[in-house]
DNA sequence: AACAAATTTAAACACTTGTTCAAATTTGTT
DNA sequence: AACAAATTTGAACAAGTGTTTAAATTTGTT
């Protein structure tokens, strides 16, 4: 698995698998150097202290995350492409990270504002000037009337609850991962359908 | 807070706040009895082990969960009056319980099949023969012609996301729980609007 | 009032936690 | 080759974990 990968980047490597999948309190400092094969020591001398190290893993995978939102909203494509694309870039990155939302969630819901300003999602997101985009569509007439927190939930919502309810569905309903992931193939064309609609009522 | 509740009740209660709260990994046993002004030892004596009071809180806080769904189920309104008031009634429920989807996603995910039996939630929803009455409005033309799986995910998802989201949204946009609380009656209107749309496409 | 059962208590248990430390080893530089 | 710096190691730390124990207390029953 890991090649000729210096001991930072090991630690930083494991870290980042054992936290998203259980989580700050789910996993130990020593869990997190056996997955990288190391001594725990080097977890502290390395990163100071497993706090910190949590927060260097979360500021990559949300940058990572942010990146990969943030390309098509800068695009110069109609909004609507722009939603449609984003919905289909959203369950490609999940399909890969199918347990960052769960992730983002649990973990970003107990941090403080100062901490999502040190790792500067808000500037970026402003940057792509995404809002000011909708906003003059909908004085337009092009999308429909509502609050930015409002589009933002139906979004968020309907892309990434279907990852965060894998679990529970699969064991409710007796399927395994490839009839899940085609389930999702579908449901995101469901979700695609319903927002555009939704979002853009003019739109023939 | 608590008047004069038998120790079990008080344990069961402490528990189920500070469960639902940070998880069964993020707190101690002492720190359930602490919350319920009593001794740890109290806690194994009465519930034999922390596991053990942990699937006793979260049975009764499905059963409770599952219960408000089941009862709009029940009657016998026409599909899309049920599917109104149950967006009505699940956002009832979920801003006097709001933690309750997260909690629901994070420690039942982890949960076998097994213990979904135990705690008879699938028998329950087939009591309510809601699968079916959709299945006939499918065939009728009256609701759209989709997998069972996607209609759960489409209106869970747009009800709890917003629930589960609430602190990260919060912490970003700088709003307090009064605004955000606004914006959720706002967004159920939304949504409402969306789901029947879009699940009773021929409803004029 | 006396006895037995149920409950509550404080203390201890074995174990895991995050973190630190000094010694051992490897690395880079002269 | 020799020295210093950086890295790695195993052991230890204090604190916290779930759980158990035996003694103390309360309760219910006769």
């Amino acid at each position: 698995m890991e090649k000729d990968l210096t001991t930072e980047a090991k630690i930083k490597e494991a870290a980042t698998r054992v936290f998203i999948a259980k989580g700050f309190n789910g996993c130990s400092s020593r869990e997190i150097a056996k997955e990288a094969g190391l001594n725990v020591a080097l977890v502290n001398y390395h990163f100071q202290s497993k706090g910190h190290l949590f927060e260097v893993v979360v500021t990559t995978v949300m940058k990572e995350f942010i990146d990969s939102m943030m390309e098509i909203f800068k695009s110069d494509l109609p909004l609507i492409s722009k939603t449609r694309i984003f919905i289909e870039k959203e369950y490609d990155f999940l399909t890969k990270h199918p347990d960052i939302p769960n992730f983002i969630i649990n973990e970003l819901g107990k941090k403080d504002k100062n901490f999502f300003e040190r790792i500067n999602i808000i500037d970026q997101i402003k940057d792509a000037k995404i809002f000011e985009e909708v906003y003059a569509a909908q004085e337009k007439g092009e999308v429909r009337k509502m609050d930015m927190t409002s589009i933002i939930l139906l979004m968020m919502g309907n892309c990434h609850f279907p990852f965060m309810a894998k679990p529970m569905i699969q064991t409710i309903q007796s399927i395994d991962d490839k009839t899940y992931q085609n389930q999702l193939t579908l449901h995101k064309q469901y979700v695609t359908e319903m927002l555009v609609n939704y979002l853009f009522p003019n739109n023939k």
